[in-house]
DNA sequence: TTGCTCCTCACGTCACGTGAGGTGGC
DNA sequence: TTGCTCCTCACGTCACGTGAGGTGGC
């Protein structure tokens, strides 16, 4: 198939299409008089760059898209979007308070607060792998509501910035990927958040929740001590995760800083440990609750 | 001020404020040695226009928004603002689907029932003026919800586009203009969405409309006979809407086209007219409603 | 003279759009 | 030969970013 009847069935022009070439996402064959000829393959392969490109994906993360079958990449763009999206709502708030007259001074102030956030969510994105990355992305953000007004949260900032940017790439081994893929598949961002949001009332009320769920975190806190659970890829993949943040600085650069940036964050870990402390003190074996 | 200390006060960068005043938006004073010399008025405009920037919108529309002192320029703005977030988010719906493992060209579909409907509602925006246009565009975005599936349509949706297309710019007198910006300056998007849809269910059911608000259209009627209306300016606005529509074939073009484009809006324009019968019947002097 | 700021080009970005000029197929 | 398609440049878009090279102030 000659590129004209490509456009025609893609609905993309020419031009769009010579783009792709150029940026090799589509490589058709050349012909002997220099023509292109575009296989079934390709042509499948312009409808699905179409698809993404109009929702807004750009070419290089398309390209990630294409080559990875497991589709972890597009859960990443999915979150992304929710992100901006929610970010793009808020700014729309503020412009309407802008066209009641208010005070672009107010609105400014409120825009920064939005800008550092978004800054920091898509680092954290960036830093952390896969399902894990979106976890902590999502769990954070709900954090970052709070404007900075002092040195010491502008100190904070600067480091978690530059944390994030220094985070080595994690890749875990193939097998132990896999695994987490099949097995958080069928996580979109709504049931991610619902099990954040759930995290974080639990924590109010840590009393209530140890002792209701008395049979339940028993067989947990076994299990968690069983040769099963220690043998199984969940603990290996547990273990990395652990080291790697230890080894860069996680608990001990990211977590402080995050606690003097964000007054709610503060709060909520405050929670955590009292939590902990309940948990210890009630189950004396058990490990350390994380974040 | 010289730049650089306009660059911190601002938090623009110099090529963002060089760029800026290439555009004409600024034109600070030049000195003999020709360096630029920002006044207060010239810092306050860049503050203005930076935080308009970050909220997402063009150098031509804050060109406008900084000569409109109406404040129209925002509220129109907003609402533009308002659909596109509404777009992202169902294409991060979209998107979802995707990584949820759906078909390509299921979500393409979709997509292009998106595309056609963002399509219209620009164009909508921006063939009608001010308070009036918003509203027209709220309205009929509701009903463009549904697939192009036959050749009548197609044919609907391209004859909707020209006609858009070829709308002349309506400007209100001056006084007029003035008049219904004091008028709609607090009518944001969602008080105006709030509107539309209490026409909408008031349609649904015009009987019971009819009988619990006699007494309110008994004096609206009135209202609309009594002389102070017909000297009114919103009768004059009335009149001038209704000539400028009929003569560029809003009724003749547009309405109809809507129709054979959307089943939601062909039944809707029917409960209308059933309504109209229904009031005629019991007013056989009212004036027919509109859209 | 040195180190700093200021100025004005020029070129790059992203995902193409818009021609221009030349070749191939029928 | 004509009209059509195909090819490859080259330059433009938008809101700046990134230098380069030259001048002014202290």
């Amino acid at each position: 198939m000659l590129i004209s009847e490509v456009s025609k069935t893609t609905g993309l022009t020419k031009k769009a299409v010579e783009y792709y070439m150029e940026q090799g996402l589509v490589s058709p064959a050349v012909l002997d008089n220099g023509y292109r000829e575009f296989a079934e393959s390709d042509i499948d392969r312009l409808r699905k760059i179409s698809t993404l490109r109009r929702l807004g994906i750009g070419t290089e993360e398309i390209r990630a898209v294409l080559t990875d079958e497991a589709g972890d990449a597009l859960q990443k763009l999915s979150l992304q979007k929710e992100m901006r999206v929610r970010r793009e709502q808020e700014k729309k708030r503020l412009l309407d308070r802008l066209a009641r007259g208010e005070d672009y001074a107010e609105i400014d102030a409120r825009l920064r607060v939005l800008e550092q956030s978004a800054t920091i969510t898509e680092k954290l994105l960036q830093a952390f792998p896969g399902y894990y990355g979106r976890f902590v992305c999502l769990h954070f953000a709900s954090f970052l509501n709070e404007p900075i007004q002092t040195r010491e949260q502008q100190d904070a900032y600067e480091k978690i910035l530059s944390f994030l940017d220094s985070v080595p790439q994690l890749d875990f081994p193939d097998d132990l990927r896999d695994i987490l893929l099949e097995n958080t598949k069928q996580l979109g961002t709504a049931e991610m958040m619902k099990i954040t949001e759930g995290v974080k009332t639990t924590m109010e009320n840590p009393d209530d929740f140890l002792a209701e769920n008395r049979q339940m975190i028993d067989e947990y806190l076994a299990y968690r001590q069983s040769d099963e659970y220690l043998a199984s890829p969940m603990h290996r993949l547990q273990s990395l995760m652990k080291a790697f943040n230890s080894a860069n600085g996680y608990y001990d650069v990211f977590i402080p800083a995050m606690k003097a940036l964000s007054p709610s964050y503060a709060a909520y870990h405050k929670q955590i440990e009292a939590a902990n402390e309940k948990l210890l003190a009630i189950y004396p074996g058990a490990a350390k609750l994380n974040s």
